[in-house]
DNA sequence: GGAACGATTGAT
DNA sequence: TCAATCGTTCCT
């Protein structure tokens, strides 16, 4: 049956909630017709990490990861794309899970709208396609994911896709870091992930 | 006020 | 492999 994740799941440790996350469902009630996704790629932004856009405390832009779990953080980058997150561990301490990549379930012809791609492959399955895909922007900045337009889904909403598949882990990608963290969660094998995939 | 840069993407 | 593109951040 169909479930809204509750905001409790957020409040736990970030690379627990980024792992928790592959499998269940991404939902969007909008105007254009109800969207779904399925979470097949996410990495974790942690505290302590110079990547982590909080790692140098709150400014304007990344006030809502300071704030409860459970929050969309949307934010703009490389003047043309939104990527989408969410909040996750305790308030105050600025973590966050990046969604990546996610399979297209319904909505399909808005998705095809919104993108201008051939191959149904290449809808979702970067961070900032997913967010054209599926029309988020900076409007959904803040924004409660544990019920609204915008939520997740548990794994079970949806019995017909394999609750067992492996979870890779693997080094996050974009990034400068000195020594590469594994931080990277994804479904093996799944058509829709991001790039070429290297974790084990 | 100015400059450098980026959790990306799509074209070459 | 490389350019596009602009808001955020940090320095002056």
């Amino acid at each position: 049956m169909v479930e809204v994740i509750p905001q409790s799941f957020y409040s736990r440790h970030t690379k627990i909630v980024a792992k928790d996350l592959l499998g269940s469902f991404l939902s969007f009630h909008t105007s254009q017709g109800n969207l779904l996704g399925r979470i097949v790629e996410t990495e974790a932004y942690l505290s302590g990490d110079p990547t982590n856009h909080a790692f140098r405390g709150p400014t304007k832009r990344n006030s809502i990861m300071f704030g409860p779990a459970g929050f969309a953080y949307v934010y703009f980058i490389y003047g043309s794309h939104f990527c989408l997150n969410v909040v996750t561990g305790d308030a105050g301490i600025g973590e966050a899970v990046l969604f990546r990549a996610v399979e297209p379930v319904e909505g399909l012809d808005t998705m095809r709208k919104n993108r201008t791609t051939i191959r149904d492959e290449d809808l979702t399955n970067g961070p900032g396609k997913l967010t054209k895909a599926f029309g988020i922007d900076q409007t959904a900045n803040g924004e409660k994911l544990f019920g609204g337009p915008l939520r997740i889904l548990s794994k079970d909403s949806f019995p017909r896709f394999d609750k067992n598949e492996r979870i890779i882990t693997a080094s996050r990608i974009g990034l400068r870091e000195e020594e590469p963290l594994p931080l990277r969660f994804y479904l093996e094998g799944n058509p829709f992930l991001s790039r070429k995939q290297n974790g084990s």
